[in-house]
RNA sequence: GGAACCGUCGCAUAGUUCGGCCUAGUGCACCACCCUGCUAAGGUGGAGUACCCUUUACAGGGUACCGUGGGUUCAAAUCCCACCGGUUCCGCCA
């Protein structure tokens, strides 16, 4: 949610960002109707509700014979009184629905427009080159025996897999070197619930635009999470934390369940997109005012992890148009795959500045003992879909892949995987 | 699935009998000052959260909040209804 504050002192770089989002400006002007009709109401309310305690007091000190007089003068206002806490109440729901639809406000710098107007921020490293046909990560999987398609459909369906053997360790290795990584840098790691509480979904912003995105358990009411992202960010949740020291950084591990709705036909083959994946996620709540620092430190996180396994990537700042509600600014970096001929998410980084925490009510004191909201930002660090951009990369003629120096140590030192035996 | 107990201003608790001296008390922790000379104790005072209004600011006034939502009433932490959550025990089970 954004700040009401903000709202009613300078709505004009609300509407600027809703513009650059390609989201309705006419909403600002309705939060703000709703805004000043809510303080009307609530003022009234808050009138009526003084006169009658005075009232009611009078009547608790009355003698018995006096009190009937008096009843019958306050009867009316008890009515009133109800009548205008109903008014209060409907307003304040009205401003709350009109405020929560708008999203963070942008960071300045984050380019305008939808999913293309992305703006590349840097490049790192060659495209790999090869003298032979390179393999797709499937068929590679495949001849390693480490990825079985087939009977995860078998068992599960569509965007169901089984990692095996090799495939199975690689994933496994990826995440502990992730999260050792994560622990030099500080963080505590977490292995987080991946079934949560609706009002924890609504809180990280995740029930809007893309609700049917997530699977959803009705005999339970319990959402199962897309990120340990949710899970995270509702740990904290109506407290008040002592950033004062320093930031509270977690490593969540936790598998991620998604329904890929309206991706139908789009990047069907393999494990690039797939229902169920693991994933080592980075989470910070910091000071407002360190947040792009934080930002940026988790992006430098996530190259040196990037660099470390031999990847070509490109890190890109993503359009307004495509940040999600709660992110003011995301970082994505992308890696090269191959067979692709293009440049595959392997990492995203927001920035929610303060939007997660005020609908969660995660706050900090002031040095004047206020209470405000933290920021929150997350970013991933490892995921099974590395594997693909893994496996092309460092793939050799014969179909055997050539393990990163950084990840031997996760694999008791193996140096190549080899293609199974005939 | 069954049963019992519980949910109060950071933490721990009192208050619910019988609605109105509850403007929610106390302890711990916290802050300021005082006293005291020795890593302690004592004294005085302050201090919950959110919102609304006034104000340049400092600050002041008001309203709400006792798990949530309804209801009764002039008046609800207290009475009534529904729901949610937690703990423990029992049953069943991978």
């Amino acid at each position: 949610m954004i700040d009401p504050v903000l709202l009613r002192e300078n709505p004009d770089l609300i509407k600027a960002s809703q513009e650059a989002r390609g989201d309705s400006v006419e909403l600002v002007d309705e939060a703000l109707a709703a805004d000043s009709e809510r303080r009307a109401a609530i003022a009234l309310f808050e009138q009526l509700r003084s006169e009658q305690n005075v009232f009611s007091k009078k009547v608790g000190r009355a003698a018995p014979e006096e009190k009937k007089a008096l009843l019958a003068e306050v009867q009316e206002l008890s009515a009133r009184v109800k009548a205008a806490s109903a008014a209060a109440g409907e307003a304040e729901a009205r401003f709350t629905t009109a405020i929560r639809a708008i999203g963070n406000p942008i960071i300045d710098g984050v380019p305008a427009g939808g999913e293309d107007n992305f703006v590349t921020l840097r490049t790192h490293g060659d495209t790999p080159a090869f003298d032979f046909e390179p393999r797709d990560h499937l068929e590679l999987g495949e001849l390693l025996g480490a990825i079985d398609m087939a009977r995860g459909a078998k068992v599960s369906g569509a965007r169901f897999y089984f990692l095996k053997g090799i495939g199975a360790r690689l994933e496994i290795a990826l995440m502990n070197m992730a999260l050792d990584r994560a622990l030099s840098a500080g963080f505590t790691p977490l292995i987080t619930p991946t079934l949560v509480r609706p009002e924890i979904m609504d809180g990280t912003g995740f029930l809007g635009e893309h609700s049917d995105e997530i699977y959803y358990l009705p005999a339970d009411d319990l959402y199962l999470t897309g990120t340990s992202e949710v899970a995270l960010a509702g740990y904290h949740s109506d407290e008040i934390l002592d950033l004062s020291a320093e930031p509270l950084r977690y490593a969540g591990w936790s598998t991620c369940y998604r329904r890929e709705a309206g991706s139908g036909g789009k990047d069907t083959r393999g494990i690039i997109r797939v229902h169920q994946f693991n994933k080592l996620e980075m989470f910070a709540y910091v000071l407002p005012e360190n947040a792009e620092a934080e930002h940026d430190r988790l992006v430098a996180l996530q190259e040196d992890m990037l660099q470390a396994l031999g990847l070509s990537y490109r890190v890109i700042d993503v359009a307004a148009g495509d940040l999600g509600s709660s992110a003011a600014r995301k970082f994505d970096i992308e890696a090269w795959v191959p067979t692709q001929g293009a440049y595959r998410e392997l990492t995203s980084t927001s920035n929610c500045t303060t939007y997660q925490a005020r609908r969660l009510d995660i706050r900090y004191r002031t040095d004047s003992g206020k209470t405000t909201p933290v920021a929150t930002l997350n970013g991933t660090l490892a995921t099974t879909r590395w594997i693909v951009a893994i496996l092309e990369t460092h793939q050799q003629a014969d179909g055997s892949v050539i393990v990163p120096e950084a990840l031997r140590p996760y694999l008791g030192g193996l140096e190549k995987m080899e293609p199974l035996q005939r």
